[in-house]
DNA sequence: GTCTATAACTGGATAGAC
DNA sequence: GTCTATCCAGTTATAGAC
């Protein structure tokens, strides 16, 4: 039977229960036990493959934080080489944006269960700091770049405070709370990916247009 | 000794403890015995008062949030009152912020935590929907109400979008977590509330006026 | 209201057999 | 690589004395 395909390797198990449950609870709410049952596999696998908890964790956040990181790097070069070195704002958001879109449209429930965790941890006082800093931010130092390069008469203080309200409102939205639909009446969904980022990326490009584009003593 | 100031009432220093830890870690990440420890009481005492664990969160959560809903339902009235009934999208959006930014000028500690702990639970998919819907969506809706009059021609689904855009953009900033301070090597700091506001709001509002009264086949 | 004492249980971690 | 068995520190919660 060569076309029998085998189940994943239980390390494979483990590190896709932990994420959905660390997605769900954090870290503190998720115990060894839980992840084990919900993998199908014995509670010592954890240790023998991932050592102590928080080391699984780690391993947790970093697997996917890599393709992200090359995904979107690969955009803004893209948007760079298309543009003759000049992309514009709406271009730069995008290639932020638009992989992780790519990667929610696929359906890959894995995908979804990782961009929660993501959210979760960038609001964590505790591992946000830490976390995001090794996982995230020299990619996210390359797209300040292109922003400052962009608009280079802005302050830059304006700049990173506008990526921050800008990463607030990503993050939100991938933490997945349920939040919207309940306000809106279900009128509004976050699981709509088809038509969020078409919303986010104009309001974010006109939040950093204003904020580091105009000058309170200038015009409008 | 008539102006001998008594020291806080225990019940009332387990709350505070227990906001600044559940602030910190969430609420798994906290024990009941290292808030009678921080609060310097006997753990006893949290049964006697509060009952089980949730009990306590959830009085931690309330306790603060009716004083901010009434300050932002005043500052909301107040901006009605003066506009003649027509409040711009700047009052509008200061009215939601401006609350916030007192309390934490007054530089009350307990303040400082429980706002952490908002930006926190806003981004948990266990408490967020819950928590936030109780406390803070009745308020929320009356704010919805004033921009859905103030941008009457406006698709509903566009302003909700907006408002988690919004939401997302504070709670991130409330969390407290110094991601921006690091990522922009001490740039930015997260505790400049006198000028964080003055930024969040242009920014917002724009956002809002581009996905809400701007139409893609009518102008610009 | 407050503290002592303890019941009843769950947590992470690992030694050692297979 | 995998599972059985177990250690033991730490957890919530409460009964009962003061």
């Amino acid at each position: 039977m060569p076309d029998y395909t085998p189940p994943a390797p239980k390390s494979e198990r483990i590190l896709n229960a932990a994420e959905e449950l660390f997605a769900l609870h954090g870290f503190d709410g998720v115990t060894l036990r839980g992840i084990a049952t919900a993998a199908g596999v014995d509670v010592a696998l954890l240790n023998y493959h991932f050592g102590v908890k928080k080391k699984l964790f780690e391993v947790v956040f970093m697997r996917r934080a890599e393709i992200l990181n090359e995904a979107r790097l690969n955009a803004l070069l893209e948007a760079e080489a298309s543009s003759g070195g000049r992309p514009s704002l709406e271009q730069i958001v995008s290639a932020f944006l638009r992989p992780i879109q790519r990667f929610q449209l696929t359906g890959d429930e894995g995908w979804r269960n990782y961009l929660a965790l993501v959210g979760w941890v960038n609001s964590s006082s505790v591992w946000g700091e830490e976390m995001m800093h090794k996982s995230f931010d020299p990619l996210v130092a390359r797209f300040i770049e292109a922003l400052k390069k962009n608009m280079p008469d802005a302050d830059p203080q304006r700049i990173y405070w506008a990526y921050q309200f800008f990463s607030g409102a990503l993050t939100l939205t991938l933490a997945q709370t349920g939040r919207i639909g309940r306000l809106s009446d279900g009128l509004c969904r976050e699981s709509d990916v088809e038509t969020v980022y078409d919303l986010m990326i104009p309001f974010v490009v006109a939040g950093f247009r204003k904020l580091c584009m105009e000058h309170p003593e200038g015009g409008a």
